[in-house]
DNA sequence: TAACTGGGTTCCAGATCGGAACGAATATGG
DNA sequence: CCATATTCGTTCCGATCTGGAACCCAGTTA
């Protein structure tokens, strides 16, 4: 299977993927949190050739994830921006940068420490379920087919997923 | 700058990113928490190629992702399981599934729900404060630089990191 | 002894990437 | 009026990565 047609798979992960999981992205998305908003700032920043970023950027904008915005007409410029869409990235960001901070220090600290300004502490992003707010645990969620794996006529490649062995131990 | 080399930014998106930001291996990963353990398995659930197969596997394992455990020999065979730093991959594997659901949704609902044992609810992962419990809003919270960005004899490409503009509303 | 299974590796054509040069639209300095 | 700078791209080309198919090897089954 070609990597472009991952997004016809029938699993949120892929289709994710299918938009924010080529080399770049989420290192510009990275910047975008952080209110990087120019095109020469990202290419500065991250140091992606112009016209790669020109591409990331381009596709993000087509999947909503990001807008441009002008910001100057004559000539005319404009930023990009961060939309609902693109905000809701947030969780796979923070995310990463705590799994980073933990399995990845090279023994000097986090780059970057986050207070949560509502409580005023220093935070360490946790996942917790939405209805009794315990920390997700994976030993402890069972995943079950959901309305888009339970039509009767699935494509026969994507049966494979209607078997869900599920035993999450690590080992080593 | 190579794609290569980004492990070496001071960032840890950036490095989490090096070990899990290639093509299939989130999808890998995915396939893992879900209990694929076998190579034949990963290959035929996922449509890689068992070159490219191998070749992640085998980076996942080198570094320390994955491991390979014997269940048989003569002949010998072994199977890939998630280690506790596989494991910590969690947060990010469902906060992409949850994006997925949210907005990648081709109007059939979801491909799989989750039920967190402990409560015994099905549960949306939710990204919260290890602090004061409330969920995570990317417009309330302030990164601030930690240990390893204070360094004052910083890489001088590094330096950009160091001003943080940080403003995040979307646009749209 | 032939076919099968699990777990790979080799080879090659085609797609993707990185670096550098080029372009276009306007502003600025002299 | 001309030269230079700024911002945001695009074009071109050689190097790297990817996908598909074929091949390999150690047992196992029949």
């Amino acid at each position: 299977m070609r990597w472009d047609d991952i997004d016809k798979q029938i699993c949120s992960v892929a289709r994710a993927l299918s938009v924010v999981g080529e080399r770049w992205t989420m290192l510009i998305l990275r910047d975008a949190f952080l209110g990087t908003r120019r095109f020469d700032q990202f290419q500065s920043n991250l140091g992606i050739t112009r016209h790669r970023l020109s591409e990331r950027l381009g596709k993000l904008v087509d999947q909503g994830v990001l807008v441009k915005v002008p910001y100057h007409d004559r000539p005319l410029r404009h930023e990009y921006r961060l939309t609902r869409k693109g905000l809701g990235l947030y969780p796979v960001l923070m995310s990463l940068a705590r799994w980073g901070d933990e399995w990845m220090d090279k023994g000097e600290g986090a780059p970057l420490e986050y207070i949560h300004q509502r409580c005023g502490h220093m935070t360490r992003p946790t996942l917790t379920c939405s209805e009794c707010s315990e920390p997700l645990r994976p030993e402890e969620v069972r995943p079950r087919l959901g309305p888009a794996l339970q039509d009767p006529n699935l494509p026969p490649q994507q049966a494979s997923l209607k078997k869900i062995p599920s035993l999450l131990k690590p080992a080593g």
